[in-house]
DNA sequence: CGGTGTCTTGAAGTCCGTCAATCCCCGTGG
DNA sequence: CCACGGGGATTGACGGACTTCAAGACACCG
């Protein structure tokens, strides 16, 4: 199938907002789309045939997995983000879908060809690379906390700020978007300490919890004063 | 002081080799040059004024220091290698010379009109920032690691690697070029630790030690073993 | 010779991982 | 309607690994 842009819910967030229409198109005609069930896998560790895609809706992780079977999540994606990588050609990393999720598809060499025709398009790219670069670095920061309670809060923390509309202040009341065992996976922890850990929060009367996945933040500031320390 | 890219040692390398020689000299005439000792501040967090470098020789590492005053190193940059990220103003992150270095400097805004007037500049700096994302990345597996043995092992592998002329073989022979608490910053493990589980190598007959940074090889087989693990 | 910084080594304590049992929510089917 | 079952989450007990604190070794330099 081939992509229809004008009804992509992140035209004008994507790397390819910056084509013209008429750029787009021509784009366009070279992509895929497809949809993703939650845990199915977009690409597959080493295979990866040179390809790279654009989340229009729902949310991936990238995943590395080492020889003992333990799989660490390194980065998530959220829609109009960008995953691939053209000028290294294969990458140990897998990428999974963790919500119902769509994505646009395209060849490497097609990018490449489109950002020779089109600077623009090297420019969004380079700045969501450096977005990219920038979450990575948040995320090492925040794993090399020495307690895992600080880390636990901290991912909280990001949580709550990725929810909110705002920028500068987090949700109040917002759901986890991942699973305990995935957010183990993303602080290099096992599923029982974060559970722990969060209880243990809910405790102190920092959060409070609505089933599974829902948080409330009674306390930021509690909350960020132990993220970082 | 301004740039001479004529004797510049990584002029070939560097992100701005893709330009031309009458290009390269018109961003030249924006630039700094810069020597800096070991421990020395490029970038000071928070105050991060748009600016952004090329390293020309020497070593650089990036870190976030955290509220309690414990340092994380982020990223290590070698000759050649791009520090700096134009889109979001200010970050807070440090980078700090680890051995005596030289950088070119340029203001953000230059680097973004000159990216508008070559697009191969674009180019080129969206490959390093992928690079950059890479390492970030692995050196996120690296430390989700669960046991320290592993991630020490895994770091000296790393750096033969590096030190090594030919990409795929490690270097038999080397120096770590970081000190045993950038070792631990990097890893988000003690010195103490560090020292430990660097000295079972030793006794274990993998690795063998000439002075405080000299490392050999002996066993390289089993050190990937134990880094896999 | 003393001083400083880096690295090593040791002993004790704490935190997290492991293993295991239990609970909760939900969907399925009797 | 209730029993059953499965996946995810919670909780507990225990042991091990790392941190912490402290002392000592070593090289380098004044």
């Amino acid at each position: 199938m081939s992509v229809a842009c004008a009804t992509c819910p992140v035209r004008d967030r994507a790397a390819c907002a910056v084509l013209s229409g008429e750029e787009r198109d021509q784009l366009a005609r070279s992509g895929r789309h497809r949809v993703l069930e939650p845990g199915e896998v977009l690409f597959r560790a080493g295979e990866q045939a040179d390809t790279c895609a654009t989340l229009t809706s729902g949310a991936l992780k990238v995943t590395a997995t080492d020889a003992d079977g333990n799989e660490r999540i390194l980065a998530l994606v959220h829609p109009a983000g960008f995953v691939g990588e053209f000028f290294q050609p294969f990458d140990d990393h897998e990428v999974v879908a963790l919500a119902p999720s769509q994505v646009c598809i395209f060849a490497g060499s097609d990018i490449e060809s489109a950002m020779a025709a089109h600077p623009a398009l090297a420019r969004a790219l380079l700045r969501r690379a450096q977005e990219d670069l920038h979450a990575s670095r948040t995320l090492l920061a925040l794993t090399g906390k020495s307690d895992a309670q600080s880390q636990v809060a901290g991912l909280i923390l990001g949580f709550a700020q990725a929810a909110s509309d705002s920028p500068c202040h987090p949700a109040h009341q917002f759901d986890l978007p991942l699973s305990r065992a995935d957010c183990a996976n993303m602080l290099g922890l096992t599923i029982e300490t974060v559970s722990r850990k969060i209880t243990a929060l809910e405790k102190s009367g920092i959060i409070a919890r609505n089933g599974k996945r829902g948080i409330e933040l009674v306390d930021p500031a509690r909350l960020s004063a132990i993220a970082g320390s």
